[in-house]
DNA sequence: GTCTATAATTTGATAGAC
DNA sequence: GTCTATCAAATTATAGAC
């Protein structure tokens, strides 16, 4: 089945960009990882910068779908901005390494223009969850809108700074005041 | 002068990989920045890995020399973490690119491990530099410890998404908390 | 210290059979 | 959809002349 082979490249290729970034994975990497040869890969996926642009899209929609809603969040009780900061612990644990689009992000000037655009929109959609986060918890617009900001680049940082000494508990430290 | 090539190819090392990272230069690319021949450059760095441990060696010496002393800073009137601040903005500016330990420690899995050491002690001594800042202004140890971490996450992820983005002011809205 | 030349491997990508 | 075969280019690295 295509969507089935389609998918598992997809899994594959976003495996390695989190642990090497989008010069660290070859087609040759996926096609082994997946169980056929590099030309089927090209198969599905005609040029690694379409590939590139699939597999941002693909850890977007996961990652925002895994969320939910805010507000109905909210109405369970449950903190939506507690539950955003499980969904950047849960990446970093198993040693999956990175958040893809934290990854990317920092290698934006050397990567083709069409992908760039894809990790934009990452970093958009999500300051707009947060942002929805932080109003309905009662903050205007303005600051919810900068709290969102704060919020992402906090956790950005502290995956790369936790991945990078292997321990969990930087990323629970640096992480601790969005809880209160 | 061999001093004189040596400076030269890791200031270019440096600047390639806070634009792509590790894997996004060439030894090719080194030596066509400085004006010889790649064989040379492996007169000076014999091995990739070699030429990645010096240039987080140089690039951490540099950053943390520039900072000077946090109880210094502090008697002149300046405030260190501002400072502290001021020298991560100023590495985003002109499109340099990321921090360049930022950067590696996001790729740290997939790196040879003396240079994941070199990353490691970039992070530390920062920690190190952060945690006397806080102290002298007031902090308990613990407390400055932890601050410390939560200030250079921020800052490693306010530069992801600024640079992402192509925006300083996003710099500045996620960092601004630190300035108060 | 820098060069030319070259080795051995890997890379992204294509052509064409099945 | 997947394969074999292949290409042109790029990669890290080495040998040896100057």
């Amino acid at each position: 089945m295509k969507q089935d082979k389609e998918h598992q490249i997809l899994q594959a290729a976003e495996e390695m960009v989190r642990q090497g970034g989008y010069n660290s994975f070859s087609f040759r990497n996926i096609a082994s990882a997946v169980g056929i040869k590099s030309s089927s890969v090209h198969y599905h996926f005609a040029t690694k910068e379409a590939l590139g642009v699939a597999v941002t899209k693909f850890y977007t929609d996961k990652f925002l779908d895994a969320l939910g809603n805010p507000q109905e969040l909210l109405e369970k009780g449950i903190d939506p901005v507690g539950k955003y900061v499980e969904a950047f612990r849960a990446e970093l644990e198993d040693n999956k390494g990175m958040c893809m689009c934290g990854m990317l992000g920092a290698e934006a000037a050397s990567l083709p223009e069409n992908v760039v655009k894809e990790i934009r929109t990452f970093f958009k959609r999500n300051q707009n969850w947060l942002q929805e986060a932080y109003t309905s918890k009662g903050f205007k617009d303005k600051e919810a809108s900068a709290k969102a900001l704060q919020a992402m680049a906090l956790l950005e940082g502290a995956m790369i700074i936790s991945n990078t000494l292997s321990d969990l508990k930087i990323f629970d430290i640096s992480t601790q005041a969005l809880l209160d």
